[in-house]
DNA sequence: CACTTATTTTTAGCAACTCACAATAAGGCG
DNA sequence: CGCCTTATTGTGAGTTGCTAAAAATAAGTG
């Protein structure tokens, strides 16, 4: 328990730098965000209870929520999932989601900066003012696909009667 | 009630095609989701139900599930928002989302076929089959843009203190 | 028309959050 | 350094959106 002082005070920078408090919870869900990148609230729950035992689920629901507002940390929902957390933010990266296991993987941007992100309107669409464009690659993982391949029975795929 | 017995016929066919049954509570919901593109399952049944007043919201949970699956009908999950349906599927397209008031609408794929759709994967990623790219674009449609400019008070921005 | 079984209904149940309010403790101040 | 204000956390209850199990109903088949 020394070589985290400084992401423990980087933390407390930012968080004093939007004008919040710094306190153990929030650097504990911080630290925990950090290092179970693309979790959802209840992981990170259990993995800042590791250094912070008596931290509550709704502390971490309303930290993650304010964090998220402030852009602190990113928040994304994959389809049947509960909302994930990561702090990689600024930099406009997607996600590639197994539909089989579940894993996600960061992609960063195809485009450069700006996405696939200029959309073409219809011509009968009033168009709005795209602030961010969320890419969600959904596929199978090379572990599901050897998995699938082999011996098994189901497939689990449509049942079409 | 005359003149949507068309629809009411292609929807049978589909159905049959997909060896599924062809009910009065499956054509109500397959003509609700038409006729409201981008509705929640609520709206789907009360919009539903104005045809067929003792469908259940039950039923309407399996039958979008089960549509969903035949690809009969597409869904998608907004950040903050209950799953979505419409019956627009099979040609790829995206989907932009007014932050402010929610409206949701499609945008045509900017790149062809496979949109923005070849991530670029990290050295160090074990790249997964991509098998579908959802883009969802977040902006501010012109109705909101407009609202935020005028008198008001409170653009319901961050707060940072 | 009878029969098989998909589909719907009925009734519970649950996960993931949100809300309201009391208890606690950062950070500013004198 | 202790006091005070108010953000933050904790407690406890409530909601939404959806899934599960089993009984009732009704398509489609022969």
């Amino acid at each position: 328990m020394t070589e985290h002082f400084d992401g423990q005070e980087a933390w407390a920078a930012a968080l004093r730098a939007h004008g919040r408090r710094v306190t153990k919870q929030r650097l504990a869900v911080l630290a925990a965000v950090e290092r179970h990148p693309h979790s959802p609230a209840e992981s990170i729950l259990a993995a800042a209870r590791a250094e912070l035992p008596e931290l509550t689920a709704q502390s971490v629901y309303v930290v993650l929520g304010d964090l998220t507002d402030l852009h602190m940390l990113r928040r994304f929902e994959p389809p049947h999932s509960p909302a994930l957390y990561e702090t990689r933010v600024g930099d406009n990266h997607h996600h590639a989601i197994c539909i089989s296991c579940g894993r996600v993987e960061d992609v960063d941007c195809a485009v450069g900066h700006a996405p696939c992100l200029t959309p073409h309107w219809n011509p009968d669409a009033k168009p709005m003012t795209i602030q961010i464009a969320d890419v969600m690659y959904q596929g199978i993982c090379q572990d599901c696909q050897q998995a699938q391949k082999l011996p098994s029975h189901s497939p689990s795929q449509e049942k079409e009667k």
